[in-house]
RNA sequence: GGGGGCGUAGCUCAGUUGGAUAGAGCAUCAGCCUUCUAAGCUGAGGGUCGCAGGUUCGAUCCCUGCCGCCCCUACCA
């Protein structure tokens, strides 16, 4: 709704702005520091003081003069030196937000593509990765509230070197069978994942103790990439274990995925192969003859560093920044696949997966993956999106430009431009919770902000660890509070706490800030947390319930309040205020999107929380005399309500039945 | 060396794409529970927006140069 008078606004002035000066500019509608300012504040006559070489006010006169009344709108006043600001009729805003239909967005835009989560599937998830998915998952939400057709992936890197080193693990170190891991996983006392995370730190060290064994490695991987023989069995056992370790952890917090592309399929299937011979062609890349790179298929740094032009110094030494792309031993890097992939998310490729179901989640939903057979399952039609986001961590960033710039060197310069590296800060954890977890540090890191973890050394918080010490956080509270509820509904209830708590602590910092990872922090359910959040809403809830149960019903909104009642009632500031806030949900949604921060929408959440909170102290509701204004404070608990729950859904978060 | 990011209250961070008196949370201090549950509310203190220039009506935001910190710069991903 909030929107809708802003697209107006902009509107009716760009449309003076032509009339009177002809001038064709974007108007910008902004927000005045004070609310008694108004509720929207125009700055435009400053941005055009120079260009009509004129005082700011004299413009904005010029630019008031004559205007039609906008619909909605009380009035416009000319501020300061020259700030146009709007003030709202408070009667028919309110007006409008009682008879609007809740409506779903239509941008008819094409199918786009969200890749997130990919964990190397060969230990448990991390903290790490809990603020990937939760990011894209975010993100995903925020898409698909503005109507826009989404397909969520998670690309499953089953034969890459992680995975490799656990398999030689099992087989090398531990000198398991096929049999023995397979009764390992089934085995209901270990968490196989678990298990896992172990076993990669320990194979990480044997590799730095005994350098020559690093051969089982190069064995194991070649082992993998030709898809036959025990160890390619051993590699498909666990990374699938694994995968499903990983899609259980995630469903925990509300995340699940369409489809399952891996690596594999893209080796098997000759996806690698098909943009081999692409790149080649179009001499993307070429077979480099002498340096440290001799031997390998490679792709020039000219292609990826736009900015180092013609910066060439005494050596001549060209070959130094170039990326390998296939290794000497014909082998293909990571990032040759990531381009096939990529090219075949926007269906550039000419080539398709086959699919099947990997499994159902409890809500219903299925999950795909790929397979290399042909199939007789009936599977939806995957990739080929307009646009794609991939969610990785910004020290990938290097990586990614070279991808785009395979796609850019192809010649797909569309589709280049439509691939959005989604990239975020790493999750480092607090000197003192390394402290804490008796994580040994230097005297140096004790000093820092943060300090960065390492999966290879097996040090780290593990997300389903985590999750439960919130679970089990939460769950003191709860009962405490209500000792006689049923158990199960107390765990009900701890568990979205403890999910709401995760989710906005890992969206309340922007994409670019390391988050230093404290266990005190994560655990508070005080202050600008996602609790506090859920119980402003539980408390709105509590209004409307406490009122039902006082025998009274809660009028139909519509038919008893009208403009005068809503003018007179919303004369109140505080009251208006918070009206207004809740009417902008969409808005911010809209805004978040346009600067890629899921981490705005977390903010508005608890500035409306923390608004409604000022509310519930201020006005008792069940308890007004006035049944006007009992009607008018109901309705505004109400929608606030509605607008809060709209927006933690947004953010993945539940609202508990109780708090 | 090159590329990218960051520097805002004691700490952790926002700051709506250049606008009016720079904001939150935590921590500290002082108040508020027989009330629609205090996971809450009210108030106080706390700032050279790293430093110096520049651009203009106006700069935390844009440009340049310094200072400091972080990440990347693999035939690992």
């Amino acid at each position: 709704m909030f929107q809708d008078i802003e697209e107006k606004l902009s509107a009716v002035f760009e449309n003076q702005l032509k009339n009177k000066f002809g001038i064709d500019a974007k108007v910008n509608v902004g927000q005045p520091r004070q609310g008694s300012f108004g509720e929207l504040a125009i700055p435009v006559a400053f941005q055009l003081a120079r260009q009509l070489k004129r005082a700011p006010k004299q413009i904005a006169e010029q630019l008031l003069d004559g205007i039609a009344p906008i619909e909605g709108v009380a009035s416009l006043e000319i501020a300061g030196n020259g700030y146009i600001n709007v003030r709202l009729d408070r009667g028919a805003f309110a007006g409008s937000l009682l008879d609007e239909t809740p409506r779903i967005g239509t941008r008819p835009t094409g199918k786009v593509i969200v890749e997130h989560t990919n964990i190397n599937p060969n230990k448990a998830a991390h903290i790490g990765h809990l603020r990937n998915a939760i990011l894209g998952d975010t993100f995903v939400r925020m898409l698909c509230r503005r109507g826009q057709p989404v397909e969520v992936q998670n690309y499953i890197d089953n034969t890459g070197v992680q995975v490799a080193d656990v398999v030689a693990g099992f087989h090398c170190l531990e000198q398991k069978t096929l049999a023995d891991v397979q009764a390992l996983i089934e085995d209901s006392n270990i968490r196989f994942d678990y298990f896992c995370w172990d076993l990669y730190a320990r194979i990480s060290a044997h590799y730095k103790e005994h350098p020559e064994t690093l051969k089982w490695r190069t064995d194991t991987l070649h082992a993998i990439e030709s898809g036959h023989g025990e160890l390619a069995a051993l590699a498909h056992l666990v990374a699938d274990a694994i995968v499903e370790a990983h899609l259980t952890t995630m469903y925990r917090l509300g995340i699940e995925y369409q489809v399952l592309p891996r690596e594999s399929e893209i080796l098997h299937l000759k996806f690698w192969a098909a943009a081999f011979e692409l790149l080649k062609q179009r001499n993307a890349i070429y077979f480099e003859e002498q340096g440290k790179n001799k031997g390998c298929w490679v792709m020039p740094a000219s292609a990826f560093r736009n900015s180092m032009v013609a910066k060439e110094p005494e050596g001549g030494e060209s070959g130094e920044d170039s990326k390998v792309i296939v290794r000497s031993n014909g082998t293909v890097t990571y990032v040759g696949k990531d381009i096939a992939y990529q090219l075949w998310k926007f269906g550039l490729l000419g080539k398709d997966f086959f699919y099947r179901v990997w499994s159902a989640y409890p809500d219903g939903h299925t999950v795909w993956v790929t397979t290399d057979q042909h199939t007789e399952e009936d599977a939806p039609h995957f990739g080929g999106a307009a646009k794609v986001f991939n969610v990785i961590d910004s020290r990938q960033s290097y990586l990614q430009d070279v991808v785009v710039a395979g796609l850019r060197a192809l010649g797909f310069h569309e589709q280049a431009d439509a691939s959005v590296h989604f990239s975020y800060e790493m999750v480092a954890l607090s000197p003192r919770t390394c402290v804490e977890m008796g994580i040994p540090l230097t005297e140096e890191d004790r000093k820092r902000a943060y300090v960065e973890v390492s999966g290879r050394k097996g040090l780290g918080v593990k997300a389903d660890d985590l999750v439960d010490k919130l679970i089990e956080t939460a769950l003191e509270e709860v009962d405490q509070r209500h000792p006689d509820a049923p158990a199960s509904e107390r765990h009900q209830v701890a568990g979205q706490i403890a999910v709401g708590a995760l989710r906005y602590f890992m969206l309340k910092f922007t994409r670019n800030s390391v988050i230093a990872f404290d266990f005190h922090e994560a655990l508070s359910f005080e202050g600008e947390t996602g609790p506090y959040v859920q119980y402003a809403a539980v408390r709105a809830g509590n209004i409307l319930r406490k009122y039902r149960e006082r025998g009274e019903q809660i009028p139909e909104f519509r038919r008893v309040l009208n403009r005068d009642t809503l003018r007179r009632c919303f004369e109140a500031d505080a009251l208006w205020q918070l009206l207004l806030l809740a009417s902008k949900s969409d808005s911010m949604v809209e805004r978040a999107i346009a600067s890629g921060e899921p981490a705005h929408i977390a903010k508005y959440a608890f500035q409306l929380a923390q608004s409604f909170n000022n509310f519930y102290h201020e006005y008792p509701v069940i308890t007004e005399p006035d049944t006007e204004r009992r009607n008018v404070l109901l309705w505004l608990t109400d929608y606030v309500r509605a607008q809060l729950l709209a927006t933690l859904d947004v953010l993945g978060i539940t609202q508990p039945s109780y708090m």
